[in-house]
DNA sequence: TTGAAAGCGTTACCAG
DNA sequence: CTGGTAACGCTTTCAA
């Protein structure tokens, strides 16, 4: 049993303190120390202090790798986003990773740029480090994704987006649906030339179903969303102003421009500043998630409140549960909501 | 031999192909498996192609924790960053991130609020998952932190940060000289009369730096800094406001008010914006990482780049040299500078 | 170049 | 409640 440390191949310096040399330094079992550390039941208070105090004193830790190994169970998620760099994952990243200390995981995270196969890539080496769940943004992942999970028996649950399938576990919301109801707010407010600045659209289906949404609703009135007038951008301040600038360089400008987000929409409304159009008076512009700075700008941006952080919260709740076997609190479905803010008026005067 | 998959606990579905399995489907010993996979010099081409054969075949999956167990090595890094809702932190993350996936390495993420003790914690739990490296935000841990880092012969880097201590890597700058730079050029214009927006310096000690550096610049000019003209907030917008609304309802009126970074002086922006004060007629603003935004403002903010990317890149590329002992790059410096833009100008004529 | 076998640090089953 | 011990899936000597 001495003969068990010498043999030992470690290389590292700090001999790292095993089970083993607690139970020897508490003149117990292993098998008692791990019940003692797991707070099993069946330890004696007595052994599980002298075990307890032995830990503190040699300053163990235990190795994650050998529980997992022997536990089949890694205590681990993770989490594949498009970017980080979007504010709205981050917080999202940010909210998760803190719900899930609280539970004793720990969160691998890694970033797929928009595109579907580094997202399945991504996932597969998640599964290598034998993850207990994953979360993943949106609905459209690549061919066989879900079911390579589901044959595995990892939870996962996609994001920022709400599943009709019920096979398909989801935390997020309606984005075709708060589209409509962006659109529908404008066209109440008069508008009938519109424009729109949408992210990209490939391999994103939230850009995809609020495109749609704002055609769907257009279309109802009667209105058609003429190809020039929709522009298909990166996420990105500078694209926002661009995409603007192309909106208003036509003959018969827009008096609304609805943005696939908050940045986005923020680019535009620095081109009008820098053009010197008035908002709202002479165009309206919305954006979406409502990012801290949307209610800050000259004029506040009328947008959607998107709650990232309670979207991430709500993954790792329903990730924590179906991991554990809990009755499955049905997917939380996030509410967003509409808020109206200076960014926003009838259109102006003018025959359109 | 068949008996040992009979014995298994697995309680999860997809009974998952093991090395044992690639060995009996390819007609070679486990050992031989072993080698195939991992690219071993010592393995014939024939045995190589059976086992990728085999291992295409049936799905295999490598079980990351039994190999970390018997290899001693994960191949995964963890980073503690103050919080992700910094665009500056995602984005260094990011960057991170996909330098370690390149590498075949995958990242733990956790996020410590700006609180040392959060910090130490998070640390330690990624030890205890066996991390084989680890990126921090600045020098300033919980005591005995590097050294329980180095006792454990865990490779780790400070960023944002350049230590001194040559036992302390680092990736990052000298955030006293860039703060230096920036009060230089607002004196060297003119500017007598400052205001400082600065980040909550408790247990921060980039907000440190650059406050001291003020300080600095300041005192060799014969200028003190007030204190109330020293502002501290959390880097929020809003608090960049509140923070320039206090400063601006003094009679006495600073010229040129200093941002600890960019949301602050953004926030700070709006609030001059609001009141209809001129920048720079007025104020000049200027603020710290040039942030996307920072140059599509309007003034465009007079800031300091910091490349978060590369902060995130260079320490990735630190932690992997030094993990695989590979002679060790000196820590890399990371060149921050000055960008001046429209936020800035001389003083108002008027007496100060 | 290949195979056999000894671990890697824990957990969990089975007796006692 | 406690101890002994067989896994967990893979890597890595050590011989052949």
């Amino acid at each position: 049993m001495a003969e068990r440390r010498s043999v030992r191949r470690s290389s590292r310096g700090g001999d790292n303190v095993t089970v083993q040399d607690l139970a020897d330094a508490a003149g117990v079992s292993i098998a008692s120390v791990s019940r003692a550390l797991n707070n099993s039941v069946k330890v004696s208070d007595d052994v599980r202090r002298r075990v307890r105090d032995a830990a503190d004193r040699l300053g163990y830790v235990p190795h994650a790798a050998a529980r997992a190994l022997a536990s089949q169970s890694t205590h681990t998620i993770g989490a594949v986003v498009p970017t980080l760099e979007n504010p709205n994952f981050a917080i999202g990243v940010e909210a998760l990773q803190k719900r899930l200390t609280q539970a004793g995981y720990t969160l691998f995270v890694a970033s797929c740029g928009y595109d579907m196969d580094q997202e399945r890539q991504q996932v597969e080496t998640l599964v290598t480090r034998g993850v207990d769940g994953i979360m993943l943004v949106g609905a459209l992942h690549s061919t066989g994704l879900n079911d390579f999970l589901r044959s595995r028996n990892i939870p996962f649950v996609d994001t920022w987006v709400m599943s009709g399938d019920p096979r398909v576990p989801s935390v997020g919301f309606d984005n075709m649906a708060a589209a409509i109801q962006m659109t529908d707010f404008l066209l109440d407010l008069g508008h009938k030339n519109f424009g729109v600045i949408a992210g990209v659209t490939k391999s994103n289906d939230r850009a995809i179903a609020r495109v749609k949404g704002i055609r769907k609703a257009l279309k109802a009135r009667g209105l058609p969303l003429k190809q020039e007038r929709l522009i298909e951008r990166p996420y990105r301040i500078v694209d926002g102003q661009l995409a603007m600038r192309a909106l208003m360089t036509e003959k018969n400008r827009p008096t609304a421009v609805i943005c696939g987000n908050d940045v986005l929409a923020f680019g535009a409304m620095l081109e009008c500043q820098r053009q010197g159009i008035k908002i709202p008076g002479e165009v309206s512009i919305v954006g979406f998630d409502d990012l801290d700075f949307a209610s800050q700008l000259v004029p506040p941006l009328t947008t959607i409140n998107v709650p990232a952080d309670k979207i991430g919260e709500a993954a790792a709740d329903y990730l924590l549960a179906a991991i554990e076997n809990r009755p499955n609190l049905l997917a939380p479905q996030i509410s967003v909501n509409l808020i109206v803010r200076g960014s926003t008026a009838p259109p102006p005067d003018r025959p359109t």
